[in-house]
DNA sequence: ATAATATTTGCATCATATGCAAAGATGAGG
DNA sequence: CCTCATCTTTGCATATGATGCAAATATTAT
């Protein structure tokens, strides 16, 4: 196996025109560069150069070695180059899986400040439910809501996975808005499940947590439904805030015992980007990561702000 | 600097799907496939790849470099072979340098069929008269007639170089031939001398050596002008065998004093073939030299035979 | 002829590569 | 759900190869 060191030692004694001078450009000793190269031949099986104490002279076999193996040494160097370039800037294709209704209202909408902010990476975004393997799907980052499987891969923590009651002003005008957690039971409460049984809902309010069976006319194992069925006005859904806070703000969805919390669950353990544990993070997922950290900031837009007027409660 | 190995093995993993079937088919520890390409990748500083313990997969970086790279090993191992190629059988260019009165004579008659045998070889003759470097010049063996410069060259004899006394019949008709060295002194004797000064002809007979001071009306530093002034009867020369081998054998020069015999001098040494000390001798300049050996053999074919015979000695 | 510089080789030293074993991880199959 | 087989990675001891220095030899320039 000739080595690529022994190579790159016969053309520069080829330019340098000597060993020594090579060896002086390198600096190696010439006794090594004779070595190599007299290795080299070896390898091949054929004397490369003719050597006197005072010139170098190529022989045909060295000749015709030397003209194919300075153009791909060339051809290496910009190979190695154009890894290493894709490593000095956010650059190339960057490939975002994530799930489709939080894709859809939160990255997707990301995504034109971020190209503007880097202009050569062109992103291919995979919106999928079902979990998928990233390597697998060949994804260099995802976005997950909840649930983090135990996996090799980092997480990084994005922003807070809080879950809000609520419903539409029509709804709340019609049926009235319940005051304290087992009034739940007496309203048609929009069940998001994803197997059979008794649904409950975990919640904490001042006066400690309160476990309330709920149900309802509607079970579905998709948020969206649950969240088009509450605007519609059918009843009291518990969603995401980052599914309702606009609606909320804007009040087109009205939040219900806004001083009770959803117990934290699996679904509560946050929104994270997700990517693998290598040495070498590529330098576009970590711009894409820290770009959505910033966006999403400590409080996401999509929450209530800090202080006071928090969704209104226009019945009762 | 990286490795060829290195890159070696991240495109045989690439090809083979883990380190370890890697390690397998080269005979190597998977620990091994792991550390070199983990070390491409940080000499390239990006990740090339991703892993798992059940498969790899390709980072863009990794796929970028793996598809330059492998195209590229391909053509380092074409160029090895091309080299290797050149000496599996005599093949491409072959420099010969010889001097001029004997190449055209002896070595430029001998090239068809040496072409015949080797229809891969082209042949470069560059026939000069002056000494030149090898290297220099760009040739891969030289003819030398006597005269073997100390040089890190080889020589391989390729045939005696002995000078007979000649003349033509129509000059030994009119003047006599000589039956004793003495005589000479009044013959007008043709002088081939490279230098200004008497001339002596060494002359080793029967009677042991003998020393004649030769002249006559030229003198001149061209073996082939005097060969000429021979041919035209103007007197009597001391030229090699090779040179007049052939015409004293047809009788259009005549062997003079020929119980005697040139004692041997620096023109002397023998026709040598002279070709560079090289640990890989080509296999086209072997070819070559092995060609000339056989095709001259041990007694040349412009040497008389060996048993009587010699150039028919008519007037006397 | 002498001085300067080249290549090459032997030898001691040093860097690197390698293999083995162990640990951690992942997917298949019972 | 658990176990097994296989894969990657890391630590450590070893072996292979590279390097520098010095000496020998050779060649060119002064």
């Amino acid at each position: 196996m000739n080595s690529l060191n022994a190579i790159r030692l016969f053309t520069a004694s080829v330019d340098a025109g000597s060993f020594s001078e090579a060896g002086r450009q390198l600096g190696l000793a010439p006794s090594s560069v004779s070595r190599q190269v007299a290795g080299l031949e070896d390898s091949v099986g054929a004397q490369l150069l003719h050597r006197t104490t005072r010139k170098l002279s190529l022989t045909e076999a060295g000749r015709l070695y030397f003209e194919r193996v300075s153009r791909i040494l060339a051809e290496l160097d910009e190979a190695s180059a154009a890894v290493s370039h894709l490593e000095e800037a956010p650059r190339g294709a960057l490939h975002v899986n994530g799930p489709t209704a939080f894709g859809v209202r939160h990255v997707a909408p990301a995504l034109p400040d971020f190209l503007a902010r880097y202009p050569e990476v062109r992103i291919e975004l995979t919106l999928t439910d079902n979990f998928v393997d990233l390597l697998e799907v060949g994804a260099d980052v995802a976005v997950r809501v909840g649930e983090l499987e135990d996996s090799s891969l980092i997480a990084r923590r994005l922003a807070p996975n809080r879950r809000v009651l609520c419903a539409s002003p029509g709804y709340l005008a019609g049926a009235g808005a319940p005051e304290r957690p087992e009034e739940l039971a007496a309203h048609n409460c929009l069940i998001y499940t994803r197997h059979h049984g008794n649904v409950h809902w975990n919640l904490g309010g001042p006066d400690g947590l309160a476990e309330v069976r709920v149900g309802g006319n509607l079970r579905t194992n998709n948020t969206e439904a649950v969240h088009a069925a509450a605007l519609g006005g059918l009843g009291i859904a518990l969603l995401p805030s980052w599914l309702v806070g606009q609606e909320v703000q804007s009040g087109r969805l009205m939040e219900v015992l806004p001083g009770y919390r959803a117990a934290p669950g699996a679904l509560d353990t946050g929104i994270h980007a997700l990517y693998p544990a290598d040495r070498h993070l590529s330098t576009k997922v970590r711009a894409f990561v820290d770009f959505l950290v910033e966006r999403y900031g400590p409080r996401p837009y999509w929450e209530d702000p800090p202080e006071g007027k928090a969704g209104a409660s226009p019945a009762r």
